[in-house]
RNA sequence: GGGGCUGUAGCUCAGUUGGUUAGAGCAGGGGACUCAUAAUCCCUUUGUCGCGGGUUCGAGUCCUGCCAGCCCUACCA
């Protein structure tokens, strides 16, 4: 058999949530097929990488006030550590906040440049003047221009269906702040994809590189039928700058802009293969300009076009293979439900790690697993069944009911005759492999399933618990048991890229390991037998509950909060409206104020004061302030000693009627019992500058 | 609104270019066995192939209309 140089990407998980069983199906469904190529001796790697750029980063590194560099380093370590827990086997696992991806993304930038593929248009989008940024769609809310229904997303309305620009929405209110935010053009840049028109019909309707419905797909919606009455309709024009602020890769060419996140997200696959390349002296080309080399992309349906027209498209303009396939797979439902973060059911990776066993998963997303779109559903009854009478009951039961008969003598030197057993089931390995090629891993898997149906009939026959009691049939009992134990072993070698802790552990057992799907072609003979172990444990009813249990209470959890950010969002207009915001300063400007921590050590009424306690504020040691603050009305003085607050420390004293004021305690709100002392977050400490 | 996909036994699905009485696993029923993680083996019940038209000697399979579900609908991902 040739080898194969095959380079293999998942889409890239976004490094703004956890992993969950969802995202799973792709990765099981990739790692798979990795497996799989590497076990039948093809030259196969897996890059990946965390995709981290865009608005969402953005915002969430803001709310959690922590920089972007921080939040996708931790969402990449949770990330590696829930594929290890599944078993998920890479090659590479870069970032696309790389240096490597930086450069590659100027590379390809400037050859779609050359290609006269650019141009700049002005467009108009909503700015929130408050955060300082521009809005993506779902970042406004607002008023249906049509049906005036309320509160509607910044697309289309979910009353009435009409679809409109956020502009165009009455009373448009920034999801991020509260605020009302402001039309503001900006220069975006485009790519001319109809340049491309003609390569991508050809490329996409071959057959040979997509599914048959996606090529319809795109036909139907994007690209038009030329041999139609309509002909082919023009593709639109693709808006690949963002204005800043925007996390991501600044435009090289075009200072203040960004590459949009899908730029420089697939870019990832080839800044991914670049580190494996530096790591292992290969070269890039060798993989990304080589039409030796096979390239191939798991993704889901959602992100289609993406991978099917701007992806080739990039490719193609910048010189690089083209994708020799794109495989899309469908959703996970769970019990019949679309999968809901609210009502518990999309579980975390962690979640089920934390309850059952990942070999479990893994059998189970492959026996559903086909070549096609459709969505697939996660039953935890039928998950319980499939696994426990499939995998312990018919596969590993051939090895737990004949292994013990055999470890004191080994395996027969000689592989005796079976009936023609072992051979049939042999020469089933390339319905199975074709069906593993094909990403038809239910079909696989029901293949695999009939030779464990044939095999455990045949252990009943030979009874081989009546062998063992007659010692003048010793060596039919050692050939009996080699005749299971190799009927397993065969099973174990074409289920291995499914389950390769299973495969390990039977390695172990038969003293050999299983590295190569050619082992499922000839007998193993002579081996000695090891103890056996249980390799795999029936899953439980309670497990699945305990799980969904879990996930039920973690998602309840986290809606509380999203009820408390949601309140955030409807917040008045009025303070701003008040107060209008002052005019910039500059950061010296702000520097000169010196805000620090200060515990109110002591808290009195000024006799013939109105309005005004006197406080004492510690900033540690023997520095001590003493402050009159206009929150009479507020607190009370006994509420106030002990706490901390924030003050202006280095304000000039003034003199007041009742004594001498040392500077400010921090408050917002209007005055009178409209008061509110800002409260520093817990562990800061008094003296503490604040920047 | 437009488009894609799906609809076969209680459940999950196979059904190749249209060709006899439509299949498998699980679940259900009956029996056997006891080596094995209450595992295994044998026998067995179940279908208006979503609905209605059409093409054909013949349709689960092709065409068409309808119904239901899932998904997509480009400066949203």
């Amino acid at each position: 058999m040739n080898q194969r140089k095959i380079l293999v990407t998942a889409a890239l998980p976004y490094a703004n949530g956890p992993i969950h069983l969802g995202h799973l199906v792709e990765y099981i469904q990739t790692d798979i097929w990795v497996r799989f190529q590497k076990l039948r001796g093809h030259n196969c790697l897996f890059m990946w990488a965390d995709d981290t750029h865009g608005t969402a980063i953005m915002i969430r590194a803001r709310k959690e006030g922590r920089s972007e560099e921080e939040v996708i380093a931790e969402a990449n370590a949770e990330h590696q550590r829930d594929f290890a827990g599944f078993q998920i086997q890479y090659d590479n696992y870069g970032s696309t906040h790389s240096d490597e991806n930086k450069k590659l993304c100027g590379t390809v930038w400037q050859a779609i440049r050359d290609a006269g593929l650019v141009k700049e248009k002005d467009v108009d989008q909503l700015f929130d003047t408050e955060q300082g940024t521009f809005l993506a769609d779902r970042f406004v809310r607002g008023t249906c221009p049509e049906c005036q229904a309320e509160n509607q997303p910044g697309d289309n309305c979910s009353k009435c269906g009409t679809t409109y620009s956020p502009a165009e929405l009455t009373n448009p209110v920034s999801t991020l702040s509260g605020s009302t935010p402001e039309i503001r053009t900006a220069k975006h840049l485009f790519i001319e994809l109809e340049q491309l028109h003609g390569f991508l019909e050809d490329w996409t309707q071959t057959g040979e590189h997509l599914q048959p419905e996606v090529a319809n797909y795109l036909r139907g919606h994007f690209l038009g039928d030329p041999q139609s009455t309509e002909g082919a309709k023009p593709l639109r024009d693709w808006d690949i700058s963002r204005p800043a602020p925007y996390f991501g890769f600044e435009i090289p060419d075009c200072p203040g802009n960004y590459w949009y996140v899908w730029f420089d997200a697939p870019i990832g696959y080839i800044a991914s293969t670049q580190q494996w390349c530096e790591r292992n002296g290969d070269s890039l080309d060798n993989w990304w300009k080589n039409d030796a080399a096979e390239i191939h992309h798991f993704i889901g349906k959602d992100i289609t076009y993406f991978h099917t027209l701007f992806w080739p498209g990039m490719l193609k303009s910048a010189g690089y293979s083209l994708p020799t396939k794109v495989h899309i797979h469908g959703f996970l439902t769970v019990n019949g439900e679309k999968m809901s973060k609210s009502v518990g059911t999309a579980f975390k990776a962690k979640t089920y790690l934390d309850h059952l066993p990942p070999s479990a998963l893994r059998y189970y997303y492959a026996s559903k697993l086909g070549s096609r779109l459709d969505d697939i559903d996660l039953n935890f009854d039928e998950f319980i069944s499939k696994v426990n009478s499939d995998l312990v009951g018919k596969v590993i039961n051939l090895a737990s009911r004949s292994a013990k008969f055999v470890k004191e003598t080994g395996l027969s030197t000689n592989y005796p005759d079976d009936g023609g057993l072992f051979e049939s089931a042999a020469s089933a390995g390339d319905e199975i492999a074709i069906a593993y090629e094909n990403c038809d891993f239910n079909k696989a898997m029901r293949l695999i399933l009939e030779l464990a149906d044939k095999a455990n009939p045949f252990v009943e026959n030979a009874e081989p618990w009546n062998l063992r009691k007659d010692p003048a049939k010793a060596q039919e009992l050692q050939d009996v048991c080699t005749i299971a134990l190799n009927l397993f072993r065969q099973l174990v070698i074409y289920l291995s890229p499914v389950l390769p802790d299973l495969a390990e552990k039977t390695g172990e057992l038969l003293n050999d390991p299983l590295r190569h799907w050619d082992q499922s072609q000839t007998p193993l003979t002579g081996s000695s037998v090891a103890k056996f172990k249980h390799m795999m444990k029936r899953i439980e009813e309670k497990d699945v509950k305990a799980m969904e249990e879990a996930s039920k209470i973690e998602a309840e959890q986290e809606s509380t909060q999203v009820e408390n950010n949601a309140e955030k969002f409807v917040d008045s207009e009025q303070p701003m409206i008040d107060e209008p915001m002052t005019e910039e300063c500059t950061i010296e400007d702000f520097m000169k104020v010196d805000l620090r921590v200060a515990r109110i050590v002591n808290a009195e009424h000024v006799e013939g004061a109105r309005k005004l306690l006197r406080l004492t504020l510690s900033l540690g040691g023997d520095h001590r302030k003493q402050v009159f603050a206009g929150i009479k009305a507020a607190y009370e003085p006994d509420q106030l000693v002990g706490r901390l607050v924030v003050m202006v420390a280095n304000l000039k004293p003034r003199q007041m009627k009742f004594g001498l004021s040392e500077g400010m305690v921090c408050a917002s709100g209007p005055g009178g019992e409209e008061v509110f002392l800002l409260t520093p977050d817990e562990g800061s400490k008094p003296g503490q500058r604040v920047h």
